[in-house]
DNA sequence: CACCAGGCAAGCC
DNA sequence: GGCTTGCATGGT
């Protein structure tokens, strides 16, 4: 992959396995939103958040243009946080071979890239996710940051940071339900509370291997099985994780099992098929039957 | 109005 | 172990 550095900008030049849309709008980030195409010319752009972190990115012409960007800030960074170091190329192919169920699913969102996130803000915002739906997701932790987050300055436009664990245990459920979290409320405080407290280690998680670091994470009220798997994923970069939510299910019903399955039916045979893919599978596959509405009704 | 949304905890057996 | 129920809030 090649990069430029122009105008103050990192240039990622006929970026593959790389769109912007699949990567945003396939579930696994939460602060990325759509905006009008900065140049102009009616393409692809996004503005989002990422820990302390603000970004303005855009398509043109098959490169992918980081605004803002210095050398430094991409390499440091941005570099990681697109998982650029890894062949998606070589992974869809691996998928897709002798699965046609995987091979229509990576074809659809073949721009997905696994996304290493914040593991502080993948922990609350997966307890956020639970029996909820994207938008209010979304509204509920722009609220967070709002509230409690530290106020920045980029390319003209005020952000807020995702807040600290320590911002967060200083809080009662009262100060806490501005952002409308409901019952989830108590269970931030909770993971607020086990963080700044020591009890929780995000450091000591991240140097387990994965079923300890997801026992370790399901200690904390509101993680359970599903969101474990989210925050194994999304914070800590184990892509062997696949989390089966009522999407995944449905999906797997319909094209694998053809009848109803358990959620340790479907997630015995993504292993058995997916392996240490599991994660990239099921992002291909979640994007897929969202967006086609494949085994509803 | 009922029903559902990237589930989970607590209470049953 | 597996199965049910209540849960805050907002949208359809």
């Amino acid at each position: 992959m090649e990069i430029k550095y122009v105008n103050g900008c990192a240039v990622l030049k006929n970026a593959e396995d790389f769109k912007l849309r699949h990567i945003f709008d396939c579930g696994q980030t939460f602060r990325f939103d759509p905006v009008p195409d900065p140049l102009g010319g009616g393409e692809t752009a996004y503005f989002g958040i990422a820990g302390s972190r603000a970004l303005l990115i855009s398509e043109h012409k098959g490169d992918i243009i980081l605004h803002g960007v210095s050398e430094r800030e991409f390499c440091g960074f941005w570099y990681d946080y697109f998982d650029l170091g890894r062949d998606y190329g070589q992974i869809k192919r691996t998928l897709a071979c002798g699965d046609e169920i995987m091979k229509e699913a990576a074809g659809y969102g073949g721009g997905i890239r696994i996304l290493r996130q914040d593991l502080w803000e993948m922990i609350i915002s997966f307890i956020i996710s639970a029996s909820n739906n994207i938008p209010r997701i979304k509204g509920i932790i722009d609220r967070l940051c709002k509230n409690f987050g530290d106020k920045y300055e980029y390319m003209g436009r005020t952000y807020f940071s995702f807040p600290s664990a320590q911002k967060l245990a200083g809080l009662c459920t009262e100060e806490l339900s501005v952002i409308r979290a409901g019952f989830r409320d108590k269970y931030i405080l909770d993971a607020a509370a086990k963080a700044a407290g020591g009890e929780l280690s995000l450091e000591y998680i991240r140097s387990l291997p994965s079923a300890e670091a997801k026992a370790e994470l399901m200690k904390i009220k509101g993680v359970g099985n599903k969101v474990a798997d989210c925050i194994l994923l999304f914070g800590l970069g184990r892509t062997d994780a696949f989390p089966v939510d009522v999407w995944i299910k449905r999906i797997m019903e319909h094209c694998y099992f053809g009848r109803e399955a358990s959620v340790s039916e479907v997630s015995g045979l993504a292993h058995e098929k997916f392996g240490e893919l599991g994660g990239f599978a099921q992002q291909y596959l979640f994007f897929w039957a969202r967006g086609s509405k494949i085994g509803v009704g």
